[in-house]
DNA sequence: AATCTATATTGCAATATTACGATATTAATT
DNA sequence: AATTAATATCGTAATATTGCAATATAGATT
């Protein structure tokens, strides 16, 4: 099929994939990348250090601003984006249990 | 299309994408959550817990395999599955690099 | 060795994602 | 007001993902 039965699962289970899978691609670790680098950034710096056309840097821009991972700034006529560190947050948080979890255990 | 230009980013990127990309599906972040409670798991466990079949469960818990979540061990005529903590150290460190970054700037 | 149990694989249909050209929008500049 | 610059959206094609039934495989049990 190609549809998740996301109804299935819990909002946190459902969220939290939602965030991993905003940044499970090369072209949006590399903006998050040049974000790290530069703090801030313009759709056409993206698309000046990226091979990709100007409407695919926007749409990756689009899916990391819908889950909160960045942030966008409308500044004249350009819109300034920018990282926002509560998802990462999120993420270093399960992690952790994750990490926690099998410290606690030898297993198989 | 649909095809990714893995080609064009570094491994580095490459490899932290298809990692967080494993991990980004609601029925994969519930297996590792149910590893997190229950420290193993053979598939069947997994199958009695979520609302899949077991083709669909047998198939996430390969794509988990396969970039390192998980690490699974034969036992008799069943495999153990377990927490592999490597991945998500490293998914980690890549947060911690975020957050840094973040913390030391305030931006638009 | 036949059967049972547990898991993996294959084949397929439905849906989602990725990418881009073309076009629209919006603000700044002339 | 026309033009330019920056970004977003639409439409479309190609590929990937998700999910399952059916089948295959492999070890355990009888």
């Amino acid at each position: 099929m190609g549809i998740t039965k996301s109804e299935h699962f819990t909002d946190h289970q459902n969220e939290l994939a939602n965030l991993l899978k905003a940044l499970g691609h090369p072209a949006r670790v590399a903006i998050v990348e040049y974000l790290i680098q530069h703090k801030q950034c313009i759709c056409g710096d993206i698309v000046n250090e990226l091979p990709l056309s100007q409407a695919t840097i926007s749409q990756h821009l689009r899916e990391l601003k819908q889950v909160g991972v960045i942030q966008g700034n409308i500044e004249g006529n350009s819109i300034c984006y920018c990282l926002n560190p509560l998802v990462f947050k999120q993420i270093t948080k399960f992690m952790g249990i994750v990490i926690e979890s099998v410290t606690k255990n030898k297993c198989c």
